[in-house]
DNA sequence: TGGAAGCCTGGTGT
DNA sequence: AACACCAGGCTTC
């Protein structure tokens, strides 16, 4: 608890949570490393936030205090509701997920901003992590209210917001062929066509289709929303790296098409999936990294 | 119903 | 430094 005599400016939160993997681990490109932790915005609020032992601590960007409903704003948004330890207890001895949970056991699945996260999956369309932080970032700091005094402390723009900018200035802040896409599904939320809200009452199945029948997103972008933002768990989103892993430690038949392997991999996991496909996301992604291979 | 080409443009490696 | 080649996918043919 800090406390210099006459405000209270931080807050601690008991929660072992990696930092790193999970904000920067390609569930949310919107947070930047900055003081040993890391940067970025919630909803309307610019946050720091940084890991301590067993706890992360949260400060403001602005000096401004933090209150209980920020820490019950970051509390949702980083999912510490989740019984990670009896997921990590029941995977332990697999053969795929044991390492990574010993390697990283603070790996969160985030419950971010339904149409937010949305956006950044339609941008994450044949791209690679710094280029999406570079577009998501480019429609934040242009068309999202500035919240704080750092040059990316913006929110994010809404439906309404994006709709109107239109897909050829969506195109100019270089989000290539995905800005028609981008362009399409503010025009599609803000006339109400689709109803983001909504999905979260509905079955995954459901809220899949829903989501898929626009353009520009298939059954990979729909899932990171479903699992990164709606909270539906048995989400299974297949890219490359997490059908290698499948194939490598579980088996799953090498010709299976990426659709085929994500209900292969959904049957065989239910609700523990979009947990299972973080882990060997992370794992899979870092091993590739490494100098050597074991 | 399966498979391959094309899409924008910044990142990555040489 | 410049220049290929490629990328966490989707639509179309």
């Amino acid at each position: 608890m800090d406390h210099d005599g006459t405000h209270h400016l931080t807050a601690t939160i008991a929660a072992s949570v990696d930092l790193p993997s999970t904000l920067d681990g390609g569930q949310s490109f919107r947070w930047w490393g900055e003081a040993g932790g890391f940067r970025g915005v919630i909803g309307r609020r610019a946050y720091l936030i940084k890991s301590a032992v067993d706890a992360i601590v949260v400060d403001s960007v602005d000096g401004s205090p933090i209150r209980p409903n920020d820490v019950a704003a970051i509390e949702r948004y980083l999912a510490l509701d989740y019984d990670l330890k009896g997921f990590a207890s029941r995977f332990a001895k697999d053969r795929g997920l044991g390492p990574a949970l010993s390697a990283w056991p603070g790996i969160r699945i985030l419950r971010q901003d339904p149409w937010e996260c949305l956006v950044a999956f339609i941008c994450s369309s044949c791209s690679n992590i710094p280029r999406i932080k570079l577009n998501v970032g480019s429609l934040a700091t242009t068309y999202g209210d500035k919240v704080g005094p750092g040059a990316r402390d913006h929110a994010f723009p809404n439906a309404v917001r994006l709709a109107s900018a239109g897909e050829l200035a969506l195109r100019g802040l270089g989000l290539g062929f995905r800005a028609r896409y981008v362009a399409a599904a503010a025009e599609a939320v803000s006339e109400g066509r689709l109803d983001l809200e909504s999905l979260y009452a509905l079955p995954y199945e459901e809220a899949r289709d829903r989501l898929i029948s626009l353009d520009g997103i298939g059954e990979k972008v729909a899932d990171c929303a479903l699992a990164f933002a709606f909270d539906k768990r048995e989400a299974f989103p297949i890219d490359r790296w997490v059908r290698r892993a499948l194939i490598e430690w579980y088996g799953a038949p090498e010709r299976l098409s990426p659709e085929k392997v994500a209900s292969w991999a959904r049957e065989r996991f239910g609700t523990d999936g979009a947990y299972v496909q973080q882990y060997l996301f992370h794992r899979q992604r870092l091993s590739a990294r490494l100098p050597t291979r074991a």
